[in-house]
DNA sequence: ATCGTTATCGTATACGTTTACGCTTACGAT
DNA sequence: ATCGTAAGCGTAAACGTATACGATAACGAT
């Protein structure tokens, strides 16, 4: 028996264990300091099954039928060239027997999984747990299962789950980028490929993929114009990344009303940043220090709008009365908070279904259009703006 | 060219089209009404692949290295039995080519996807995708795809999800029951399979499936027990169907506890209810217009108990001056809402991590132990209670 | 000289499904 | 009587990978 070697030094000496996973044995040599893993054999692992456990298959139906495989295969699927009466002892055999076909085997001769690939920033963020929520709903009532993955918001594990996800087992990949998220090239290798992909809410404008995303531009301008009515001559923002449209947009539809009444931009209103609650803290409280001070604040999410409302009534701050604070994406706590939250309601929901929607369509059709679809929001108007 | 039948009367001339699903067209025959469906043949999909943009396969490098697959597969999978020179050359080619492996392929072989498929209620509810959160990143981190399924809090779809999951594409099953669950057969037919089921949180008790739960007894207790220290007699308690340990489990606390006070149990203040607004606003009502009055609530999860601050707020019924509101899980909205929530938080998250972490070892060493582990939380008081 | 062992590789088969193609039979048209 | 056509079925190849088994050559031990 061969005895395991390093695929490096090619030595067998210095080898050591080190863990399973995924079923591979992970080796470790100490001479050439090389890792490597080796898949575990079958017979060690402990399957109790020996036949009776094992699905029934096409196979099998077919011998108790007494006719060939490509028989049941046009009874199950109610190809035309088969006898009626065939084909109906082959199905009431298929369900006496339990039949129940082998996905795999579908998937690997048809080429296709029914399978999205779908990867957000976080699950514990609402807007993102209310999209992933319309992209499951259309996406089962097409008949296609979603596969999800969580980048964390770390741009580096959204590369990674690129690669875990692009090796065959999707039909489409759904992505909405990650805050930091500054350069593309992870996706662009994968485009014009047989898999299509559609960016989501966060998306990157350069990039030759259909997009699906919130009326960003629309509704800045919407909050900007209405908190300049109201008086507001240093409104702060809080935005992500420069390289993400939603940042752009929101920047654009800000400037955009500022400029048309002539109020000077301030750079040091505005605050690019991940959303961490200490970040959140941390730009506000600067804002705070300024002459003139600020007379309101535009956040990015909602979740950061009420944690600021928080932090501003804790620093005796009056909300709206000194400081009028936006939030956007209408989540369930904004309705909750005291004053309740005025923000632009970005019909997050909508955006899941419409992307899942959206790339279903680019599969079944083989055709990538480049779609640029933004969905309509409206502003709300609660106490705190 | 044969036409389109219909399976059951035979008859090919009152045949309708009925859309495309899943690639399939679907037919219905207005002679006996019958619906049936036929996969369209690959010819009519418009795939512009001619060869180019396939991927490359190991065949493909074995044809370039001049050797046999088998020698490729070797090579890739660092097995023993190769020549030291061949793996490192073939390796290199299978780089330089951008080779990646076809994972359907590699499942039919080796009858494991390292998929997990999830099962919950609905992703729009913060404690259900906190959990899914666990369960994502434990199973990232094992190298396991998440499959995630919800079932919107309604019994059929629970149903209808297991089938469509448990067609060998994925290698174990994590199931939170709906809300309305009070029969368990779906689960039964697939329990002692290959394919291993967890059940988390809301659980089945009588199935010989292993959990991962809260600690609802001892939660229920906690916080009842605080309840009646604070001079509260009349407690209303809101939970879920009957059938699930999560109900029993939560009744059992609140139920010692008052027994051990010597304080009648009093059917009217128990509401056995989905927490849909409407029914949690039905059920408060009525308990605010019984005589004697209820000067506690227990809900069953927080996002109900502050609809229920709300509600009372609106009724102008002091919280907690005249009743006190307790809520179960600590979700950012009980932060929020002012008065702040007092809950018992579930540790959700981590109950969603040991559930990942329990199903992946039984999903590697084959073995089912019916495991039940209770998740320990703790009472968060606030102002509410 | 013969045998056993080991290293290295290929052949063939398996996984479960779909489908191109070919074969037979029946039947109506010429 | 012959041909064309269609219905109904089977054979075999294909999808991409993994592996049991066999083959070969080299080498040392007896």
């Amino acid at each position: 028996m061969a005895r395991v070697k390093c695929p490096k030094c090619n030595k067998v000496e210095r080898i050591l264990k080190a863990g399973i996973v995924r079923n591979k044995q992970r080796y470790y040599c100490k001479d050439c300091n090389y890792h490597f893993s080796i898949a575990v054999p079958k017979k060690t692992i402990g399957r109790s099954s020996s036949k009776e456990d094992l699905q029934t298959s096409m196979q099998d139906i077919a011998k108790a039928a007494g006719v060939s495989t490509t028989t049941v295969s046009r009874a199950l699927n109610n190809r035309p060239d088969i006898n009626n009466q065939t084909s109906k002892f082959i199905k009431e055999l298929a369900l006496a027997m339990n039949y129940q076909p082998n996905m795999l085997a579908q998937s690997l001769v048809n080429r296709s999984t029914h399978t999205l690939g779908v990867i957000i920033p976080s699950l514990e963020t609402t807007i993102f747990s209310t999209m992933l929520s319309g992209i499951q709903e259309v996406a089962a009532l097409a008949g296609y299962r979603v596969n999800i993955c969580t980048s964390n918001e770390k741009h580096e594990t959204e590369i990674a789950n690129i690669q875990a996800l692009m090796n065959n087992m999707i039909d489409g990949l759904l992505i909405c980028h990650t805050i930091q998220t500054n350069s593309f090239e992870h996706i662009r290798s994968h485009i014009g490929k047989r898999i299509p992909i559609v960016q989501f809410y966060r998306v990157a404008d350069n990039l030759p993929v259909s997009q699906i995303l919130a009326d960003d531009e629309v509704g800045a301008e919407a909050v900007t114009e209405y908190l300049v009515k109201k008086g507001c001559r240093r409104i702060a923002i809080v935005l992500g990344s420069k390289g993400l449209s939603i940042s752009q947009k929101r920047f654009m539809g800000y400037q955009n009303v500022l400029q048309k009444h002539n109020i000077k931009i301030d750079e040091k209103l505005i605050a690019h940043i991940d959303f961490t609650l200490e970040k959140v803290v941390k730009a506000v409280d600067n804002w705070l220090k300024l002459k003139p001070g600020i007379d309101a604040i535009i956040s990015i999410s909602d979740k950061s709008a009420v944690q600021i409302i928080r932090h501003l009534k804790e620093k005796k701050v009056a909300v709206p009365g000194k400081i009028r604070v936006f939030g956007f994406g209408n989540e369930f706590v904004g309705e909750i908070v005291d004053p309740g939250l005025s923000t632009f309601d970005t019909n997050t929901k909508r955006i899941g279904e419409e992307a899942s929607s959206l790339i279903i369509e680019e599969i079944i059709t083989g055709k990538q259009h480049l779609t640029k679809k933004i969905i309509p929001g409206k502003m709300i108007l609660r106490k705190s703006g």
